[in-house]
DNA sequence: TGTTTGCATTTAATTATTTAAAACATAAAT
DNA sequence: ATTTATGTTTTAAATAATTAAATGCAAACA
C-alpha cells in the first residue's frame, strides 16, 4: 500500500545501459552525475547502486565505484507491464461519452471508469477536475461526479463559443504576412476541396478528415494557450458528432465544401469582412447539424 | 484513516432538531422518510437511530419507533469545527500568487499549500488539476506541480484572449433588446463614471471597483458557461495586478474612465463598429499596463 | 574551495480502511 | 397483490497510512 517503484526500476535499467558503454574496471561517475543521466533523484540512484553492488556488478566503497564486469541481459530488472496510457485519456473519455451516447446528468463512478479505462482512480479524479472547468462534468454534493454535457444548451453554448474563437482565427489569418506558411496550406486546401467536390458521389465520407484539416489550418495561426486548449475539446466533440450522424451526409458535406471554399476565397482576397461573414455562415450550419444530431439521439 | 463522519454528525443533529418538533410518544417516520428529511442515505439514518436508541431518546423495535422524551441540548453530537472554506480557494490561491509575486516556474508543494490554505491536500490537487486546463500550472515529470503563469507570454496571450471575449460581449450588448436590464445598468455606469471623473483627484483609488463593475456588466449579457468560467479567472488576474501596480495610478485611472465612457457612448448609440473599436483600444491599454507591471516586478 | 557523499527531513503517489451510498432481498402492511 | 419498510449485502468515495522519491544540510574528501 504505497507508491510504485517504477521510477527506480526504469532508472536501474537505464543505468545498466549506461554501464554497457563503459569498459570493465572503469570508475563510475558521482551519484549526482548519475542522477542527471538517469533523470531521477540521488535517492533512487543510491538504491540502484546498492543493487548493482549486490549483484557484484560494481565495487562501491566511499566514493570509489568501479565496474567489475560487463552487464548481462539477466542483470536487468523486470518491469511490470507499463500502464496503458494516460495522456490520451481525454480522447478516450470523450469517445466513450459520445459513442455510447451517455445522457446528460449521468452519475460518473470513478471506480467504474478507472476500470474501463485502466487508469488509476487518482488520475481519473484529476482528469474530471480538469473537465469540470469546461463545464462538462460537475461534483455532486453527496460525492462523486455527474456528466453534465450534451444537452441542447451545452451544444448551443459550445457552438457559440466556437464561433467566437474561429471568427477571431479567420481575422488573424487575413492579417498574416504573405510569407506565413498558412497561405501555402490554404492553397493546398483549395485544391483538395475542389478534388473532393468532383468525386463527392463516391468519396463523400472523406470529408470528415478534410474538415478537420481545414479548421486546424485556420486555427494554427492563433498562438494562444487558452484558445488551443479549448480547440482540442471543441474539435473532438464536433467531429465525433459528425461521424455518427449519417443523415444526408452526402448533401451536407457537399454544402460544407462550398462554404469552405467561400471562406478560402475571402481569405485569399484578404477581405476580412467577407471572411468573417462566410465563417459565421458556415458555423451556423455546423450548429444546426450538431443540434439536429442531438435531437435524433433524444428521439431514438 | 478513513473518510470523515461529518455527514453522520450533521444528519444526527438535523434529526434531533426534527424530533424537537414532535410530541413525546409520537411515532417516528420510516427510515427512507427520515433520509429525505436529513438529505442522506438510509445507512446514515440507521446509524443515527442506533445512537438515538442508545441514548434512550427513542424506542426502536422493527418498524415501531417512538420518541421517549424531548431531546436536550446535551444530546447533540459535537462537530469538529467546520473546515474553513473551499469554494474561494481559487480567489485565495491567485491572491497568494500575485501578492507574494511568486515567480514563473516555481515548484508548488501540495503539502505546503495545503497547510497555508488549510485545505485538505486532496482538494488542492483537484484544484490544481483544474488550473492546469488554463495553462496556469503544470505537472512535473518527477511529480508535483509547477506554477507556469505570469511570464510575459502568458500575459500577452491572456490579454489577447480577453480581448476576443470582450469584443464579443460588446457586440452582443449592441444587439440586446431595449428592455434588457443591461441598458439601465449602463446608464447608471455612465453617471458613476462622470461622478468619479469629477472627484478623480481624491477618489482615484475607487476606480478599481468601478472597473470591475463595468466589465462585469458588459459580460453579463453573454450567457455562456465556457466564457463565464474564463472571465472569472481573467478579471481576477487583471484586477490584482492593477491593485498592486501603483505607478501613475491617478493618470491611468483618469484615462481609463474616458475610455470606458467612449465605449458607453458607442453602446448607447448602438454603433457596433465604434463600440468594438473603443473596446479594442481600451484593452490594448490594459495589456500595456499589465505588461509594464510585470516588467517592474522583474526588475525589482 | 568546491565537490561528493551520508544522513535526515520532507513531499508525493498509492493503497488500505472506514464511512456512506446504492442495490437487493425479505417481511409486513394495506 | 401491491406497496412500503426494513434487513442485508455490495459497491463506491474520502481520507489516513505507508512507502518511494526528492530535497536539504553537514561532514568528508580531494
Amino acid at each position: 500500500m504505497a507508491r510504485s517503484d517504477t521510477r527506480y526500476r526504469e532508472a536501474y535499467n537505464r543505468l545498466l545501459a549506461y554501464c554497457e558503454t563503459l569498459p570493465v574496471e572503469a570508475t563510475i561517475p558521482s551519484e549526482s552525475r548519475l542522477a542527471e543521466i538517469a533523470g531521477v533523484s540521488r535517492t533512487v540512484i543510491r538504491r540502484c547502486l546498492s543493487r548493482l553492488e549486490g549483484l557484484e556488478l560494481i565495487s562501491w566503497e566511499g566514493r570509489e565505484k568501479r565496474l567489475l564486469r560487463a552487464p548481462r541481459a539477466e542483470d536487468r530488472i523486470a518491469q511490470p507491464d507499463a500502464s496503458p496510457d494516460r495522456s490520451d485519456l481525454e480522447q478516450r473519455f470523450l469517445d466513450w461519452v459520445l459513442r455510447f451516447d451517455v445522457p446528460a446528468n449521468t452519475p460518473l463512478s470513478v471506480a467504474e471508469l478507472s476500470r474501463t479505462f485502466e487508469v488509476p482512480q487518482h488520475d481519473l479524479k484529476e482528469f474530471l477536475a480538469g473537465l469540470s472547468r469546461f463545464g462538462l462534468v460537475q461534483r455532486r454534493p453527496q460525492g462523486g461526479w455527474i456528466l453534465l454535457g450534451f444537452t441542447k444548451d451545452f451544444a448551443i453554448e459550445l457552438s457559440d463559443f466556437r464561433s467566437v474563437l474561429e471568427v477571431n482565427a479567420v481575422t488573424q489569418v487575413t492579417e498574416a504576412p504573405v510569407d506565413h506558411p498558412v497561405w501555402s496550406d490554404i492553397r493546398q486546401l483549395r485544391a483538395d476541396h475542389h478534388a473532393l467536390k468532383d468525386a463527392i458521389d463516391t468519396d463523400f465520407h472523406e470529408f470528415s478528415k478534410l474538415d478537420e484539416r481545414f479548421h486546424q489550418t485556420i486555427n494554427s495561426v492563433v498562438r494562444n494557450r487558452f484558445i488551443a486548449e479549448f480547440q482540442k475539446v471543441i474539435s473532438l466533440i464536433f467531429h465525433y458528432h459528425y461521424m455518427w450522424d449519417k443523415t444526408e451526409e452526402k448533401i451536407r458535406n457537399a454544402a460544407a465544401i462550398d462554404e469552405h471554399l467561400q471562406i478560402i476565397d475571402a481569405l485569399e482576397a484578404r477581405d476580412v469582412e467577407a471572411a468573417r461573414a462566410a465563417t459565421q455562415r458556415h458555423l451556423r450550419t455546423s450548429k444546426t447539424t450538431l443540434l439536429s444530431s442531438l435531437r435524433h439521439h433524444d428521439l431514438g
